[in-house]
DNA sequence: ACCTGAACACCGTTCAAGT
DNA sequence: ACCTGAACACCGTTCAAGT
């Protein structure tokens, strides 16, 4: 039990403990708490290393923005999946999980929206493909239960969106109360649907 | 004219010129370039002069937040009162307001909802309760015109707020293009008004 | 009252050198 | 292939000193 050398900790998996360092860093300390040799330090290693895996600081954010896309599109297509075939309560369910995992890592959520996507879309990662691919599909199947207002499914779709991050910022950024979620979340989906 | 020695400029409107220097480099640099030292530099002063007026680098950003506030209240009350009587098209001027001062001032309204206000709400700058008053304003008017959705218009506010910020959200941050820009604010005064 | 300038601790980035 | 450690330029903050 444990009798490799201590440098096998540094050896392939140096990039992944890192990231997850800057996820807890970020959740714990905010985005300002977050340098790339405060990390080093904490995972043991020298200031230069992380050179190796992440260019620069801003590649360390896009990658962590990145496992967050992948967190979020796993966390809100499970929400939707374990709920019921109503499709006003599948709708609340997915909406609830994107408003959590705002509450639970509020700056990481900005980091992911802040990634300026002004360049090629070929850049946006695979998380947050699945993540938008998911809401379209939600909103398609309430536009064919004739829940959802008719209308170019994309408008929608970008619409419900903007709803759901504005609702996860009113509270992250305390404007909003966190006892006001639920009351924020019945609202949006009673004004979405009719 | 201009006999004034060149301390002048220095004399007690420092403050002033930091904030609207900063404001500048805000919009043309965004948040990451903008720093004390550059600034005391651009404005052709000591990199410890802003200290007299500024505790820190977050009370600068705090003071720059409230400016922003008070010039976004003012747009949006000169929006309203420039539109007819007409509630749908009020709201919708309101609303392009506030598309308007993001897209112009993306970083800016960043920092403006960024800035926790987790403590005491007397921590509230002026333009920010001048502006969350207008918005009450425009909501109970719509319910008294029974256009907007009868219920608490405290929620209503808070929902509309999130809907204008994340469509905001949407466009500084390139998910969405500004061409889309007039078909969102459709979308949202459709759902809102029915 | 307001500003200067040196000082300190920290940071991101680069790069030659080690293994 | 991966990591170290010195180096450089920059930053925020503090503080004694000037006017």
């Amino acid at each position: 039990m444990g009798v490799t050398d201590h440098r096998a900790y540094h050896h392939g998996n140096l990039r992944a403990v890192l990231l997850a360092e800057a996820e807890r860093t970020l959740r714990e300390h905010g985005p300002d708490g977050l340098s790339l040799r405060e990390l080093a330090r904490l995972t043991g290693v020298s200031h230069g290393a992380p050179r190796r895996h992440f260019a620069d600081r801003q590649a360390l954010l896009d990658a962590l923005a990145a496992t967050g896309f992948a967190r979020l599109a796993d966390e809100m297509c499970a929400a939707i999946e374990e709920t019921g075939p109503d499709y006003r309560t599948r709708l609340r369910a997915a909406a609830a999980a994107f408003v959590r995992f705002a509450v639970h890592d509020g700056a990481l959520l900005d980091l992911m929206f802040a990634s300026k996507t002004d360049g090629h879309h070929s850049a946006l990662p695979e998380g947050a493909v699945r993540l938008f691919s998911a809401v379209g599909d939600l909103v398609r199947q309430g536009q064919q239960a004739q829940v959802l207002p008719r209308g170019d499914p994309e408008r929608l779709r970008l619409l419900l969106i903007a709803t759901l991050q504005g609702i996860a910022a009113l509270i992250t950024s305390g404007r909003a109360h966190a006892d006001q979620t639920d009351d924020l979340l019945d609202d949006a989906v009673e004004l979405f649907t009719r």
